[in-house]
DNA sequence: CGTGTAAGGAATTCTGACACG
DNA sequence: CGTGTAAGGAATTCTGACACG
């Protein structure tokens, strides 16, 4: 019950305002791959405040004068590390029990 | 930066979605101030994920029978009492201080 | 009192495209 | 490649009112 961050519910206009980019530019980025919004029915999207984080430090990066794709394989390279580390756990784990 | 459930960013519809509640309903427990929604500068309301919790007590309260009027003043008792803890807990802390 | 609904308008968002570079 | 913009349409929201009870 307490995954917020999580929850796509807040409209491109608010994250516009949250972020400071434009609708373009957020619509650009997903066309990119680096996020992923929900739609309603009608077809709105729907972000999380993960998405609005997201957002920020895609932002920063654009900013330093990375592409869109290196943006992408990092965030990629990121997300397995944080599988290895899971899985590392779950392995640690598995062993003491068996002990 | 970590007060995510106080962000006004929600728009009704969505909110309907997450408690179940009309559009309706939402904007009518506005009028009898149990909620206070932000604005956009179109006039577009905005609610918070407090707010969404909110309105699932008040769903719940109304089911139980109670009136608008009764469940305002049960909101403003539980205020008054976190108001109460809070003073009592700064009182506390300057005495400590003093000693 | 609390909520549904039809009405008309305004704000918000959507897509595909052209532009610049 | 990344972003601005004008275009036309569709989805979303708004208010004030009537209805029922």
């Amino acid at each position: 019950m307490n995954n917020f961050k999580e929850k796509k519910v807040i409209t491109i206009g608010t994250v516009s305002e949250l972020t400071g980019l434009s609708e373009r530019q957020i619509r650009y980025y997903e066309e990119r791959k680096l996020i992923s919004p929900e739609r309603t029915k009608g077809g709105t999207r729907k972000y999380s405040f993960e998405d609005v984080e997201k957002l920020v430090l895609i932002s920063e990066k654009m900013d330093k004068g990375m592409g869109t794709f290196e943006i992408r394989k990092e965030d990629k390279k990121a997300k397995q590390k944080d599988l290895h580390e899971m899985l590392k756990g779950q392995i640690n784990a598995a062993f003491h029990i068996r002990k």
